[in-house]
DNA sequence: TAATCACTTGCTTGTTGACAGCAAGTTTGT
DNA sequence: ACAAACTTGCTGTCAACAAGCAAGTGATTA
């Protein structure tokens, strides 16, 4: 008698196992995210991890294994939001338009999301250390991010939007480099540059030094 | 009569007091250099740095109070090089020729000076955390470089050679951010970046949507 | 000029509190 | 009953600090 009843979710007691952890896990990555930008990476400690999202000290050690483990798992979490985000605006474009959508879609991801954002460039930050355990992570997103934009580039080559002479991958290195740059800017001190600004002069120029004629 | 041979730094015994402070002090900032580029951030600690140095594991934190004081003047050490060497490259150069001998710079800076550059990109990766103590020394570095392209700017519109509609501040971040970015993907992922190439296709991109005409 | 003494500065060693990580135990779901 | 989620107890390591030792420095006296 595998009665429904059972799993929906009642107010206070009784959840499934599935759950009780996904809610703890949920609770856990909401808590390092809010830590994260209170104290930073070194001073986050994983009891007080585990004691904010209303657990007991251990409980993050335990679930994740190490503080690495842990942030790589934010890590990968806010990262595959963004990527999502991303996908959704950009759809089927590609060539200059792509490109075009994908700096506004970042400048509206920050803006909506600017903790995500911020915690995200926290832990790129961290991955910068030779022997940062999530330094795989941060290398993979950005490699796929790179991919994708010279694929954008070598499209608009194709269907001749962009010149022939340009090289895919030097456009996109320039273009991962410089979201990656502001964001690190912004990051650490955002009045320092207008991002929206900048994004707009951004998108002019990469129309007159890519496009045909 | 205060004998000039007490001065003279004898090979082996009785240094002046300010003599083994700066003897000590460089040796402890080059082991916390090697340390950083063989464990990172976190892994790197006070008592490997001093006996690393030829001293005692408490050495390190009676002189530089905190491992954040300490990487602070590894920060600031780093820097003041770089800033040397560009300003020696760049001269009274400005506009456009003074972006492309920047350019130029960093990149045989980080080829002749690998390790400095690796380093200071570690340590610039941690300011990002909101609690990191030499925050401040990043953000001051970056504003500099910031004023100093802006500057840079203004100067070739001031002269002609730089359209009129464009927009310094804009552009400097634009700039700023692509050195940052490429350093950051370059170092996590050596491979995925052709710096060189990309470097020249900046050139040709800076002149291609700021010169006039 | 040289010898001694008071003082300063460089450096080392002992100690404390905090944290990561683990293992053994307890509670909650199945 | 069993297993899985969760807690508590424990250990080794580290940053930070304080007390002490040793080497350098400057002044005084003869």
């Amino acid at each position: 008698m595998t009665v429904d009843a059972k799993r929906v979710s009642s107010p206070t007691t009784s959840k499934t196992q599935a759950e009780r952890t996904a809610i703890s896990d949920r609770a856990m990555i909401e808590a390092a995210k809010d830590l994260l930008l209170e104290h930073g990476l070194e001073k986050t400690t994983l009891a007080a991890i585990g004691e904010r999202a209303g657990y007991s000290r251990g409980l993050a050690s335990y679930r994740f294994g190490t503080k690495a483990g842990l942030f790589d798992e934010v890590c990968k979490s806010i990262s595959r939001r963004w990527l999502d985000y991303l996908t959704e605006r950009v759809g089927r474009q590609h060539g200059i338009p792509a490109m075009c959508t994908a700096l506004d879609s970042f400048f509206s991801f920050i803006t909506e999301h600017p903790r995500d954002a911020q915690v995200l460039q926290i832990l790129y930050g961290g991955a910068a250390s030779p022997a940062a355990e999530y330094r795989s992570t941060s290398i993979n997103i950005h490699q796929r991010q790179l991919d994708d934009v010279a694929n954008w580039v070598r499209a608009g080559i194709g269907d001749g939007s962009i010149r022939s002479d340009i090289d895919p991958g030097s456009v996109a290195a320039q273009y991962i480099a410089y979201i990656s740059g502001m964001t690190y800017l912004w990051l650490i001190n955002p009045g320092s540059v207008d991002f929206g600004k900048a994004n707009d002069d951004m998108k002019t120029h990469l129309r007159r030094s890519l496009q045909k004629e």
